[in-house]
DNA sequence: CAGGATCCTGTAGGATACTG
DNA sequence: CAGTATCCTACAGGATCCTG
């Protein structure tokens, strides 16, 4: 039996596109990425960074993304605790995928304004 | 009154990201866009490319992006019938995206198999 | 400020069977 | 082959209020 590296090398490129949907799926997780990217530290910053996010879903997501090591998280015990996130290397791994979409999203309204 | 030049930046992407999050949201859309531009055409030819995806889902989303003019649907009436999908330009603008992914997923594997 | 607790809902998505 | 038709449900996500 022949093998055919050409659907091979298909079926692993559509299975690496899954994995990444998987790991990224959902509205939140890359918004909430690019802002910490950007240097927002604080919850209330990010929050307000995110549009239509609420304080909800941004500590669950953070939660979610401090256990797969994506951010670090780190307190302050002043009075009131201070809380500051900030991104990891594994984090930043992210960056063409995020890039690769702003640019397309950026790209597309310029073309509805057009039309 | 200041405006804040970074910021009105910052959320000029955030928005794009969102827009971009919204048009592709979900996890098929991407998948079929993939399946259809790598020259994948008939129905059960694009469902078997695709791990996992039910032939509800395909046929739902095909029937969406048909609409949102991401890909065209031909007919050859014969018996029984022929039908052809294929990708439009709109369509192959997500490619980066699709591209910056698979690379994700593809080094993420990597990173596994090594850890 | 930084979240947690509750309650609620839509819909994305799955399973299965069927048709021309 | 190329889909439709049903039925079903888990969970993403929203709204609101509360606490240290």
């Amino acid at each position: 039996m022949k093998i055919d590296l050409q659907n091979r090398d298909a079926a692993r490129e559509i299975q690496a596109l899954q994995d990444t949907i998987y790991v990224i799926g959902g509205k939140w997780k890359l918004p909430i990425i690019n802002s910490i990217c950007n240097g927002n530290k604080r919850f209330r910053e990010i929050e307000r960074s995110i549009p239509g996010i609420t304080t909800r879903m941004l500590s669950r997501e953070l939660k979610e993304m401090e256990m797969n090591k994506l951010i670090i998280r780190k307190v302050t015990p002043t009075s009131p605790v201070l809380v500051e996130y900030e991104s990891t290397e594994y984090c930043r791994t992210f960056s063409p995928v995020i890039i690769a979409m702003i640019e397309w999203g950026l790209a597309h309204r310029e073309k509805i304004r057009e039309g």
